[in-house]
DNA sequence: TCCTGGCACTCGGTACAATCGAGTGCCAGC
DNA sequence: GCTGGCACTCGATTGTACCGAGTGCCAGGA
């Protein structure tokens, strides 16, 4: 009954005005605005009689008896399967797509930062952007800085420009030198490995040394798994302005405050394939009338993190679907360039990817 | 005229009473209001003709004819000049703190970042948190790392457990062992000096390494002088609750995304030497309906960042003070603690700080 | 059978008046 | 110089009427 797959052709026309409606104008459409719409050639009369129909099989709804209807998340979410390609672009976003990546050109938080910022700018919600994880990552240097006679910093430079660390304690008063030869075993051992899959076989001749090293070893352990529980959240406050309840704006702020709520949310979706997420869909009530759409990124075909957008379920889907994937696509391009080893590093300002071309036109 | 100094005591009080209830309810006050308020003893009609003349004198405005007063920016101002002293935190805050102190451990940022959410939490209001800046920081470790034949990354770590990076383009391929090689120079000329400061004296032998070592240097006085552009943001989920429009809400939020304007703000004021600003009296037009409470943070009597919270005018300033000042000073010696090098390092759980008693009980 | 125009009905929004009440300014009197 | 009293203002609330967008239903036509 609920079979979802199929809703009459002339249904799904009529849901596809009332959703792009809706969300141009933010008030519940009527029959007779669904009339008027392009495509449609029936009177008021029967689409009423439809929207009936689509109410009960739950796509629609009405804020009250006499008035128009307004979208559920079903009928957003069948806008957004059936009746919606990616979308494109329009010109000066794109430009301005381009522009950015020519012009950055910093350390890998920044960069990622920044984009959020783009993002953001482009479609008028919020933004959130992953970083890739650092399980896979390599390491280029690792060091042991002195800060304290007891405390020590675990520095380590990935391939990829970031740098991680951790401080160390060290229960007792350890030299400078005994530091120094631990920071060069572990240099040794680390030097172009996983982060995850550092090991030490064989000891060295001292035993302070030993044990300076393993428990930087552990910290390296900790780093690789936990480091990545980043994101970069990009203008908040365009959600101010997408909500028009100022208790909504704030429980979807404090919800964006915790960083952790908004990773397991972007992986969670990632890992279910997603690209669209639509109010009740991810578990979390604060975020009941946001929609997220996210777009992986990858390096090479290695999964790199992800981009996402924040918005209210009214969003404009098609909008927001094509600018998530053009920035991931792009932002993608971009770590390949600049922090993949294998590559020719020093990133010209034209440089047409090596394509994989995708309907883009 | 103005004179502002001193309003005839009665006149004080009524404005005392005035700011105080607009704080707590955030309607207008009304002449009866007042004089049901401890410490005034003299009649409505008495207040209103005070009234009258403290809005002449513009501490006091009406919204309309037939309203009660409320507040002025002058009013505030001469509340929090004249009219109340710090203010001491309740016991439940004044031990979320104390507990805060002894549990919180980590890297400095994360310690930044913490802090500005607690002093978010303590007061319901955004906060800000600007590290100490790196003029004068000391580097403990200087380190190139090469990321692609011609990128390396300049690392370097500062004696509070910050570590800054900067990627620099070497116009031409280099080999590892002349990075190396100018990286142990650079290390041996920055260690233990401040970062604003390095020079390399002598030339090497190698005009190649000579080269890099310049670059790195030039990287390394950039970081000196920009890097400290951060600040780190609390709580701007607090601001949705505290302001009821929500175009004020978008505004003071998107103010805020701007750091540079959120760290020259708090610059200012504290070289203007002031701990409250008020409205109009720093100059930016979309915060006009906020004020900023700011409190110095210093190590050792060194300066080194400050702590501050953004909210409504209308705000609690005896409690805001009070939070930024404890937050502050506790910060300041937290800094100290972990990072001061001159410090006995590993911070015990209880250390009871050697004071500088400030009336604090 | 399905679509359509027509019709009665619903109900939120707006406009307007009446009322209420918190608050004011002013003034005569203590 | 303070106070109580009084007339007045004006926003907020309430009630009423009305408009109009929108609905559901139905009889008639392709």
């Amino acid at each position: 009954m609920t079979d979802t797959q199929d809703l009459d052709l002339r249904k799904a026309a009529i849901l596809e005005a009332v959703v792009s409606e809706y969300i141009g104008t933010a008030q519940p459409v009527g029959s007779h605005h669904v009339a008027r719409a392009a495509g449609i050639n029936v009177s008021s009369a029967t689409i009423r009689s439809e929207m009936v129909a689509l109410e009960r099989e739950g796509y629609l709804m009405q804020p009250h008896t006499s008035a128009g209807r307004i979208p559920t998340d079903k009928g957003y979410r069948f806008f957004v399967d059936q009746l919606t390609e990616p979308g494109v672009l329009g010109p000066v976003q794109r430009q301005k797509v381009s522009r950015f990546f020519e012009q950055v050109h910093c350390e890998m938080e920044e960069m990622l930062e920044r984009t959020s910022s783009l993002l953001s700018e482009l479609t008028s919600y919020a933004s959130v952007v992953l970083p890739p994880s650092h399980e896979a990552a390599v390491a280029r240097s690792v060091q042991l800085v002195g800060l304290g006679p007891r405390v020590a910093l675990l520095v380590v430079v990935l391939a990829d420009g970031t740098v991680e660390k951790r401080s160390i304690d060290l229960a007792e008063e350890v030299h400078e030198e005994v530091l120094a030869a631990a920071s060069v075993r572990l240099h040794a051992a680390a030097h172009s490995h996983p982060l995850g899959g550092v090991t030490v076989t064989a000891a060295s001749g001292d035993p302070r040394v030993d044990h300076v090293v393993a428990l930087a070893l552990s910290a390296l352990g900790e780093l690789a798994s936990e480091a990545h529980d980043r994101v970069f959240v990009g203008g908040p406050s365009r959600l101010a302005a997408a909500f028009d309840a100022v208790e909504t704006v704030s429980a979807v702020l404090a919800t964006l405050e915790q960083q952790l709520v908004v990773v397991s949310l972007l992986r969670d979706v990632l890992e279910r394939g997603l690209s669209v997420v639509i109010g009740a869909e991810h578990g979390y009530e604060s975020l009941l009338s946001c929609a997220v759409v996210v777009a992986p990124v990858s390096v090479e075909g290695q999964p790199a993190g992800a981009v996402g957008i924040l918005g209210p379920t009214r969003m404009n889907y098609p909008q927001a679907l094509a600018a998530a994937r053009v920035v991931g696509e792009r932002l993608g391009q971009r770590l390949h360039e600049s922090f993949d080893p294998t590559a020719g590093a020093a990133p010209a300002a034209e440089h047409r990817p090596r394509r994989r071309a995708r309907g883009r036109r």
